[in-house]
DNA sequence: ATATACCTTGACGTAGCGTCAAGGTCAAGC
DNA sequence: GCTTGACCTTGACGCTACGTCAAGGTATAT
């Protein structure tokens, strides 16, 4: 069987740009090239652009990953071990990064406080309650500061009706979804439109979409159990259909 | 005062190439420029550049800072809980990505090999198989099911007895959470004793402990009502709780 | 006058492609 | 045999936040 850039594209799921810039780098070359200078890809070719895809969903660089595919007795083992030090130093850089700007924004918030005072009415109330029954001071203050972060940052920013359409959307998604599983086919047009609902109601929380996030949330449907129950009570395998659908949705146009 | 670029930069502990990179991206401009067309910033400068790089160290992007320093009545706070929601997404994502190459480390390493091996087989078999048909969103949507598949053996990595702990450590967590509700105090012993065993049961599906990750799961506890209802099941209100105990935990030393 | 320390603008490189642009190729229908 | 449209080619800029030369002008001390 052979194939054309943009078969082998459509078949992997990458575009024909990717393919190109992996013959550029050497990372994927044709098997040949027809008389006219077309890129023909054979058998071969398509099992080693698993393993690059696999390597490269991993977060590896494409130069790591051109050693890694083209010597086959190369210590992968050792490069994979790299690679997770990598990342996670790089998350605990991003975790002190978070708490730098948490601390921040509750300082920031501190100062402005005055001027939301409505806002806050009712949690003021509830922490002056708190207050006065058993915490010690220095627990009371964090864990106000914790308090008033949180809620404004999930519900307080949102408007009374903000929050009601917010609530709305989830449950059409839920009904939506619950249609949806019925065709059994996750490219059918009412999993596709649950997709985009889903989307949709992503846009209360996130700050801005993007395919890779949507998609790693839905697979995070399936690899964690307590999303994953909340899906299947609206039908089993619901989340599963959920992720299936969302990944055909992020991966069109 | 003023300051020549390498001054300034010297100051600031910065290169000359950033400061004429600010001044070619408008972030910030020198105060005038010598006869020879030297740049030649003031206090005001010195002062504007302490703001953007405290901005900086957040891992705000130059544009978004451009428009914070400018406009002195923008809303920063807004900005900067966006910002913070980006780094908890990019926070997931890195996690995601940290258990998938742990995953495949250990499943190169295991005895699995063989199990893995074959699903590899199948999975590229299955190319083979879909190429036959046409290609279409529905072929990717397989093919992406695979690759998670493999990747995903999450569980299927663990051995049974360690599965077995997992569940039962999780079942342990809504039981000592169901008393310690009662005590109606996050602080309590009851209550703290339930965050450790919760912190325990993180450590079967995260690679390593960070409190801003725990504390970083506890509010999605309460700010995602899929999370919420799974342990308000328990008892109602029983997600707040266990947010507040999770938050005191991880404040203690 | 010369050395040297500092300044200028310009431009390429970085990772991994997305996105035109200009132009050749192929299969199908008329 | 011609047109159309889908598909292919190479080339080149754009994206982030600068690092790193390079070629050449300027200030200052000796």
């Amino acid at each position: 069987m052979e194939y054309t850039i943009q078969k082998l594209g459509n078949l992997a799921g990458i575009s024909t740009r990717t393919l190109r810039y992996y013959d550029e780098i050497d990372l994927l070359k044709p098997a040949r090239k027809s008389s006219a200078g077309y890129r023909i890809y054979g058998q071969r070719e398509v099992d080693k652009l698993q393993h690059i895809l696999f390597y490269r969903e991993l977060g590896l660089e494409l130069e790591q990953i051109k050693t890694i595919v083209n010597d086959s007795d190369f210590d992968y083992a050792e490069a994979l071990e790299e690679h997770r030090k990598k990342l996670i130093i790089k998350r605990m850089q991003l975790d002190l990064l978070i708490t730098n700007v948490e601390k921040t924004i509750s300082a920031k918030k501190g100062e402005s406080k005055m001027a939301n005072k409505e806002k806050f009415e009712g949690f003021k109330q509830k922490l002056v309650d708190d207050n006065e029954q058993q915490y010690g001071s220095e627990i009371r203050s964090k864990y106000g500061d914790e308090l008033v972060d949180q809620s404004n940052a999930k519900m307080l920013n949102m408007s009374e009706e903000q929050y009601q359409e917010f609530t709305r959307l989830e449950q059409r998604v839920l009904a939506s979804l619950a249609d949806a599983v019925k065709t059994g086919d996750p490219s059918s047009d009412a999993a596709q439109q649950t997709a985009d609902l889903h989307r949709q109601w992503l846009g209360f929380t996130w700050p801005s979409y993007s395919k890779e996030a949507h998609q790693g949330l839905a697979e995070m449907y399936v690899a964690d159990e307590r999303f994953a129950a909340y899906y299947d009570k609206a039908h089993p395998g619901a989340a599963q259909f959920l992720r299936d659908a969302i990944v055909i949705y992020t991966q069109q146009e």
